[in-house]
DNA sequence: TAACTAAGTTTCATATTGCAACCTTTAAGT
DNA sequence: ACTTAAAGGTTGCAATATGAAACTTAGTTA
């Protein structure tokens, strides 16, 4: 987890990733959405390129820079939503929701982040043992 | 999201709600496990404190100040669990997993987290739907 | 050719994070 | 009574992150 933070545990990094996971590519399109500074920025999508967690080409055609997630990147879904899903809990927005969300294929909404076991029961909040892996040892 | 971030987004933070996950409630336990300076330490948990994710305490009988998850730190174990999860896939361990998790009444091992839809089919990763809430207008 | 857009970089100032070392209080040992 | 140790900080200073604004550079548009 140490190692997914410095990937990723920088202020902006997360919601940066956010907004790719809402279909932004470019640079401006972050820019106006999270009003981040122009430095900043920059400064956050060369680490992501750089950590594997974005990909920077060029688009086909058009010739402008875009940002899309590799496939670490999208592996980090159930990090951001896990934080809406909080967010929404503890740190309601009055007005509700900005976003719901759906399967594309079903259109069946997506259910609260959960962890579950391996036959699919839930595990509740004070349920989870720890127990020690192989690569505890110093 | 970013409301989330402002409570856990400092790069301390997740790492000392882990501990409190594998159940260190004390200053030194803290401090000796993530090998974080004093008054970082300090400053993180007081943080954590005024956000209501951690509760400050003084333990029964050996009158030691401990601190314990709130419900709404306890709600962040989908989030550390997914980071747990993406640092053993994108940044392994060579020895492997320091720690495996699983339920505490069946001891079965817990499922890498997932998104799901309400009738519990798993949503792939390209495929979720982003559609507005109630909470988008400005 | 002039203006505009996209995607940056550079400069300078401020705020936040971080570490190392020091301090205080309480409890225990001798 | 004197020392030791642990818990829980605080202080001072360096490094990093953030921000606003100006400048650059390349490709497009009028």
């Amino acid at each position: 987890m140490a190692q997914a933070l410095d990937a990723i545990g920088e202020r902006w990094a997360l919601l940066i990733l956010r907004e790719a996971f809402y279909g932004k590519t470019r640079f401006n399109q972050f820019l106006e959405e999270l009003g981040i500074a122009r430095n900043i920025l920059s400064a956050r999508l060369n680490h992501l390129v750089e950590e594997g967690i974005l990909e920077k080409r060029l688009a086909s055609e058009t010739s402008h820079t875009e940002y899309v997630l590799t496939d670490a990147g999208r592996a980090l879904r159930t990090v951001i939503l896990s934080l809406i899903h909080w967010g929404d809990e503890f740190r309601p927005n009055p007005k509700g929701e900005r976003f719901r969300f759906v399967d594309a294929d079903s259109e069946e909404a997506v259910r609260k982040m959960g962890i579950y076991t391996e036959s699919g029961t839930e595990v509740k909040p004070g349920r989870i043992k720890v127990v020690p892996g192989p690569g505890l040892e110093p």
